[in-house]
DNA sequence: CCCGCAATCACCGAATCAGGGGAGGGACCT
DNA sequence: AGGTCCCTCCCCTGATTCGGTGATTGCGGG
């Protein structure tokens, strides 16, 4: 089974080198090479390919922006990022955008191949180099992030309808209004979740609600 | 110049066979191979490796909880984990434990000895199904979280010094005594956050500082 | 030298929140 | 029929916050 390949390098050179290495696998497929995003989709809907390999650095539109368009126009062509930088924020930004892998050029020659090999097989290949600034990153966030297993507080579902008016900045007043119940229901609901949260003021409860996402 | 390589798995065929492994490698010295992980620290203190290898799959305690342990002890030791499952969790888990690397036991043979080298140069070499996993991961989560460039409200340092201990659920009172400054002084900052940040009570103040990390 | 500004402190009245009670209706389970 | 839980509502007392107005110090720039 083929494996269909489209290209984008603004750089000639580099271009012409990666065609012809793939030509060496017979079961790839370059089914478009250009030079610039400005058209990706048109030239996508064209071309149809399984593969994208996409240069970071390109005339007129950035890299990143085009991976971004492509995944959402074509959600199962991989995007596979060639770049020469290792800049943080770009690696960052490539993945957000639905890059499916990342290697450095001067990776390419040796490793191309088998990288998109892997793509085919449901991989993410990464530079080394690359690897380790990801996982910086997965690293410095999980502050509020991922899958922690929180506590489930068992609020009710009227709990936390006051709870997330609460945090929307709302006073007891306007949630009352807002919730088209007594004022003294919501100060009855507000005490149940001083206590299901084991909190003493409003402001704490915020800050747990919004840190735990419990809104 | 020589890398110091210690070993945890509780296979005996799997320390055998990496030992010889890693013994074609001149440059290599394993300086410590263990079969459980619950005396780790000290038995790295005694041996002093630059490199540990760990299976995720340990008796006694987990390799996560491991890796958590020596990354706090040895934040210098990089830890390559291996693993022969590709549980989602687990390697999120790992990664939040400071691992600095993550292959499959299948890839062990072969990219065992390219592995820790690269860990040598600051790369994380990573299967790339396990890249994958940490991909999706991350592309799944930036709703709250990355580095998207939220607004600057111009605090000054006080005032953000009074705005992280309200978010902490202080009252006046209470940051007053923290600070070491009278009552009134918290108000007047409390009441420059207000204008600043254009909100109109405590709790919205918090979900603002929280959700633009002012704090 | 004066101006701006951060940081400090003060007073007052009004509004809101906190914590303690009690109490009734409805749903659901045993 | 009794028990439990959710949602609803009410009162009272005390603590805290809100809004406005004003004042003093000290530091750095024009």
């Amino acid at each position: 089974m083929s494996v269909r390949i489209a290209l984008f390098d603004d750089n000639r050179n580099v271009r012409e080198s990666i065609s012809l290495l793939l030509q060496t696998e017979p079961q790839f497929e370059m089914v478009g090479v250009f030079s610039h995003v400005l058209d990706c989709i048109e030239d996508l809907q064209a071309c149809k390919p399984d593969i994208v390999l996409m240069d970071i650095e390109m005339p007129g539109m950035t890299g990143i922006e085009a991976v971004r368009l492509i995944k959402k126009e074509f959600p199962a062509v991989q995007v596979l990022m060639q770049t020469v930088f290792e800049d943080d924020d770009r690696v960052f930004d490539s993945i957000c955008a639905g890059a499916s892998g990342y290697i450095l050029k001067n990776h390419l020659n040796i490793r191309l191949v088998d990288a998109i090999k892997e793509l085919q097989y449901g991989g993410s290949p990464m530079s080394p180099s690359i690897a380790r600034k990801v996982l910086g990153k997965l690293q410095s966030l999980p502050p509020s992030a991922g899958k922690e297993a929180v506590e489930d507080y068992q609020l009710t579902p009227r709990e936390k309808g006051v709870l997330s008016c609460i945090v929307n900045g709302l006073s007891y007043k306007m949630i009352a209004s807002e919730l088209q119940i007594s004022y003294e229901t919501v100060r009855s609901h507000v005490k149940k979740i001083y206590e299901k949260l084991h909190v003493a003021s409003l402001t704490e409860m915020v800050a747990k609600a919004i840190n735990q996402k419990i809104v």
